[in-house]
RNA sequence: GGAGAGAUGGCAGAGUGGUUGAAUGCGGCGGUCUUGAAAACCGUUGACCGUUCGCGCGGUCCGGGGGUUCGAAUCCCUCUCUCUCCGCCA
């Protein structure tokens, strides 16, 4: 969430910047700024009343101690009055800081400056593009979901039956192929320095909180009811909400995290060529890297973030391309997202395999992630992530792309990790 | 699942109704000493909100919420969480 002084302070400008993100804030910040002003002048008064009363009890303890019980039964009375009043000042207070927040969750994060105008990701902005598109034979062009049957190594029917739609089972190459990419993303992202996590699979209604899928996302999220427990729809949750209520140092930064889990996502809404094979699933793989990081230095992880997954994607061999997300795509709570697609060249389409964001102090706002300046000042961080990357539309772009007649290719950089070359 | 214990500042740990935001230790920061460091010694060290140009001043916070009282970390109710023992179990 923004932070309250901000929109105060700078009105007008968060109402501009929020139209790049086609979200009218006018009536919300005029609100906001109504019940703020309530909200401090109640307090005012309530500080005013409460530092008489505390007044009072001291003496009143004095004069006890002193015997003069005629002036403590005196000072009793004013009291009672006074903290009749400060009741009813409280509860303004307070209901109107309640309000205060209900209006800053309702508010998303501002756009970077970068952050191009539009209305859907058909208005994104590509801004790299790199690799070779590959030319396949006409006798082996086969949507991935036919070959995942074909050489039986991913299982969607078998899901059905246990699970659901969106749950597939991954069967031998098939699933070696998954555990060779989950260790090869770590291993590349341990060798650029994150550490290593196996975060929690399921969170609290706090964490949920924290990062921004709770309340507005609620719907996105498995929930375990009994124990008030979510589901996780990425390490992001975890991993993010480990910094949550802490004051950092600045020799702290940057801390750099990487996590495996598996993802769960309800997927509400969702149908169509979106949701055929592995292009959306309910539950999925994903190495999840995350920075905490000093402000002044946030835009320079992004790139670092960047360049880490596109290298990923070049070790891998596939064609892709970075895309910078328009205001109508860019979420809630990020400031800039940069997504990066692949091309899988059966379906001839390209999908999203990665996203990278800068949530700049959204995140950290919620969190009450800070750290202390040089200066002993405290100010909140911030926090960024990206995939690296989730993992069933690089497979399913691998097998696209590398099939041939006698099997699917396996890239060199992964085949120490697969301990195979070819799946046939 | 059953029984019990507990939740206090970055951490450890006192405090059972009256200037207690809270003893003490550790850690952190500053200094003395030292060629430098360590040790020792001295000092300092919470967050949030309001108010002020600033110094400052006021308020809130001892897990969350509610209550008793002129006054609560301290008493009562309630919720949550943690730990220990038993049971079950990877």
């Amino acid at each position: 969430m923004l932070q309250l002084k901000y929109i105060r302070d700078n009105k007008q400008e968060v109402i501009d910047r929020l139209k790049i993100k086609n979200f009218d804030a006018s009536d919300l910040v005029e609100e906001l700024i109504k019940v703020d002003e309530t909200r401090r002048s109640a307090q005012k008064e309530l500080d005013d009343s409460l530092a008489v009363s505390k007044q009072l009890s001291k003496e009143i303890g004095m004069f006890f101690k002193s015997g003069q019980k005629e002036k403590a039964e005196e000072a009793k009375i004013k009291t009672t009055e006074l903290k009749q009043k400060a009741k009813e000042l409280e509860s303004l207070m307070n209901n109107s800081a309640e309000e205060v927040r209900r209006i800053l969750f309702e508010i998303p994060n501002l756009p970077h400056s970068s952050v191009p105008a539009g209305k859907s990701e058909a208005d994104n902005e590509i801004i790299h593009e790199e690799g070779e598109m590959p030319k396949l034979a006409a006798d082996a062009k086969f949507p991935h979901w036919e070959l995942t049957d074909k050489y039986q190594i991913i299982d969607f029917e078998l899901g059905n039956k246990v699970t659901g739609a969106g749950f597939p089972f991954y069967r031998g190459k098939g699933a070696r192929l998954q555990r060779a990419l989950i260790n090869f993303f770590l291993d590349e992202a341990i060798n650029a320095g994150y550490i290593e996590y196996q975060p929690p699979l399921l969170v609290n209604e706090a964490s949920g909180f924290g990062t921004g899928q709770l309340p507005d996302k609620e719907g996105q999220m498995y929930h375990d009811a009994q124990d008030n427990l979510y589901l996780i729809p990425t390490a992001e949750v975890p991993l993010t909400n480990i910094y949550r209520d802490l004051i950092l140092k600045e020799a702290d930064f940057p801390i750099k995290n990487v996590a495996y889990s598996n993802c769960f996502r309800r997927e509400a809404g969702s149908y169509g060529k979106d949701v055929r094979g592995l292009n959306r699933l309910h539950q999925f793989d994903k190495v999840e890297i995350v920075q905490i990081q000093h402000p002044h230095k946030a835009y320079d992880t992004l790139e670092e973030m960047k360049e880490h997954v596109a290298n990923l994607l070049r070790k891998l061999e596939l064609p892709f391309r970075i895309l910078r997300l328009c205001g109508g795509d860019v979420s809630f709570t990020s400031a800039l997202t940069i997504d990066f697609e692949v091309f899988s060249a059966a379906q001839e389409r390209w999908l999203e395999v990665s996203s990278v964001s800068n949530f700049e102090s959204f995140q950290a706002n919620r969190m009450m992630c800070r750290f202390k300046d040089k200066d002993g000042k405290t100010n909140l961080v911030h926090t960024l992530n990206g995939s690296a990357l989730a993992l069933p539309r690089i497979v399913a772009a691998l097998l696209e792309n590398n099939q041939t007649v006698e099997g699917i290719k396996i890239p060199k950089a992964l085949v120490s990790y697969t301990g195979f070359d070819m799946i046939d």
